[in-house]
DNA sequence: AACCCGCACAACCGCCTGTGT
DNA sequence: AACACAGGCGGTTGTGCGGGT
C-alpha cells in the first residue's frame, strides 16, 4: 500500500504556528457546516485557508473544537491516565476517549512531561510499568520490593492516595490483561478471571496488610514485600464503607467491578475515593473497629455476557486477541 | 542586559488503517 | 485481489517562555 502524497507537501502552504485570524477562519467554515467538516482535504480550499488540510484537522482536534477541556490535568486524570497507559501502552487515542474534554495529543503532552519523569523518579519504567533496576531509582522507594504483576496499580494508587478498593480493582484488571496478552483461550481467560476473583474474595476478612500480602503471595508466588511499604503509602486507608457504597450504588444486587464494570466507572470510583479525605490507616486502628469495615465484599466472577457489551472492555479483549 | 538552558505544548511528519472502486 | 485515497495515530520536532547565571 503505497503512501499517498499530502498537500502538506505543496509549495506555499503554510506552516507553523496558526494565527487568531487562520483559527477564526477555520472555525467560522467548520461551524457554517453544522460542525460537518466533510472532506479535510478539501477544506482549506473551501474555507479559504492556505493549510494543508491534514493541519486543519490536527489544529480544529487538537485546540479548537467546542468541547476541548483546557486547563492542567486533575489528579484524578493522571490516575485514570496511568491506569491506561499500563493496560493500553501508548495509544493515546484510545485513552484519550475516556478522560472527557482531553485529547491524544495533550494526554501524550503530558505524559511525556510530566508522568514519565514522575514515575521514572519512583524508579518504575513508564514503558513496561515495572521496576527499574536499583540503580535507576532515583530516591531508593520501595519499587524494587514489589511483585511485577502489581507495580503499576501500586504507582498509580500511592501517586495520589487511593484506597484498597481501588487496588483491588486495579489488580484484577492486571488479571483481566495478563489473561488476554498469555493466551486466545478463553477458558483460561475464564480461569484466570476466576484466580483474579479469588484473590478479591480472600481479602475480605483480614486486615489490610495482611489482606495486602496475602494478595501478593498468591498473585507473585513469592513473599517479596516488605512490611514497611505498607506505612509509607497512603494506599491502605479505611474507606471500604464508602468504597462499598459506591459500588453498590454503581451496580444493584453486585459488587460492580467483579461484575465487569466499565474502566470508565472504575476510574470514576477511583477518583471519587481519591476526594475523599484520606482517614487514618487502618493499621492504625484497633482490629474490631475494622470488622465492621472489612465485611466480605461478595464479589462474583464477572458476567462474561456484560463484558463483551460494554465498550471498554470489547475493546481490551479485542486488543488482547489481537497481540 | 545578554545569553543559555530546560520545560511545556503546539504542530509536523511519516506510517498505518479503513474504505471505496 | 489490488490499488488509491483520506483520515487517524504516535513519534518527533519546533517554538515560545521563564528562570538561572
Amino acid at each position: 500500500m503505497g503512501r499517498s502524497p499530502c498537500c502538506c507537501h505543496d509549495a506555499g502552504v503554510k506552516k507553523g504556528p496558526w494565527t487568531e485570524e487562520e483559527d477564526k477562519t477555520l472555525v467560522e467554515h467548520i461551524q457554517k457546516r453544522g460542525g460537518h467538516v466533510g472532506s479535510w482535504r478539501g477544506l482549506p480550499k473551501a474555507a479559504g485557508l492556505n493549510r494543508c488540510g491534514k493541519s486543519c484537522r490536527l489544529r480544529w482536534t487538537n485546540y479548537l473544537r467546542p468541547d476541548i477541556k483546557r486547563g492542567n490535568f486533575s489528579d484524578e486524570e493522571e490516575r485514570l491516565i496511568i491506569a491506561l497507559h499500563a493496560g493500553l501502552g501508548n495509544r493515546w487515542a484510545t485513552i484519550a476517549t475516556h478522560l472527557e474534554g482531553r485529547t491524544d495529543n495533550e494526554i501524550k503532552n503530558y505524559w511525556n512531561t510530566h508522568i514519565r519523569k514522575k514515575l521514572m523518579r519512583m524508579g518504575v519504567d513508564p514503558v513496561t510499568h515495572q521496576q527499574l533496576p536499583p540503580d535507576h531509582h532515583l530516591d531508593g522507594t520501595s519499587a524494587s520490593l514489589m511483585p511485577e504483576g502489581l507495580l503499576w496499580a501500586a504507582v498509580a494508587a500511592s501517586l495520589a492516595g487511593l484506597d484498597t478498593g481501588a487496588l483491588r480493582q486495579a489488580q484484577l484488571l492486571q488479571q483481566l490483561l495478563q489473561s488476554i496478552g498469555s493466551n486466545n483461550d478463553a477458558t483460561n481467560l475464564i480461569a484466570n478471571l476466576a484466580a483474579a476473583n479469588s484473590v478479591l474474595n480472600s481479602s475480605s476478612s483480614v486486615v489490610p496488610s495482611h489482606l495486602l500480602q496475602d494478595q501478593l503471595n498468591m498473585l507473585s508466588g513469592a513473599n517479596c514485600m516488605q512490611p514497611g511499604y505498607l506505612c509509607n503509602t497512603s494506599i491502605f486507608t479505611g474507606q471500604d464503607v464508602v468504597q462499598r457504597q459506591l459500588i453498590n450504588d454503581m451496580s444493584p444486587g453486585t459488587s460492580s467491578f467483579a461484575a465487569a464494570e466499565p474502566a470508565d466507572h472504575l476510574c470514576n470510583t477511583t477518583a471519587a475515593f481519591a476526594s475523599h479525605d484520606v482517614a487514618p490507616a487502618v493499621d492504625m486502628l484497633p482490629v474490631q473497629e475494622l470488622a465492621g469495615l472489612m465485611e466480605p465484599m461478595e464479589l462474583q466472577l464477572p458476567n462474561l455476557c456484560s463484558l463483551e457489551s460494554d465498550s471498554f472492555w470489547k475493546e481490551v479483549l479485542d486488543d488482547g486477541y489481537r497481540l
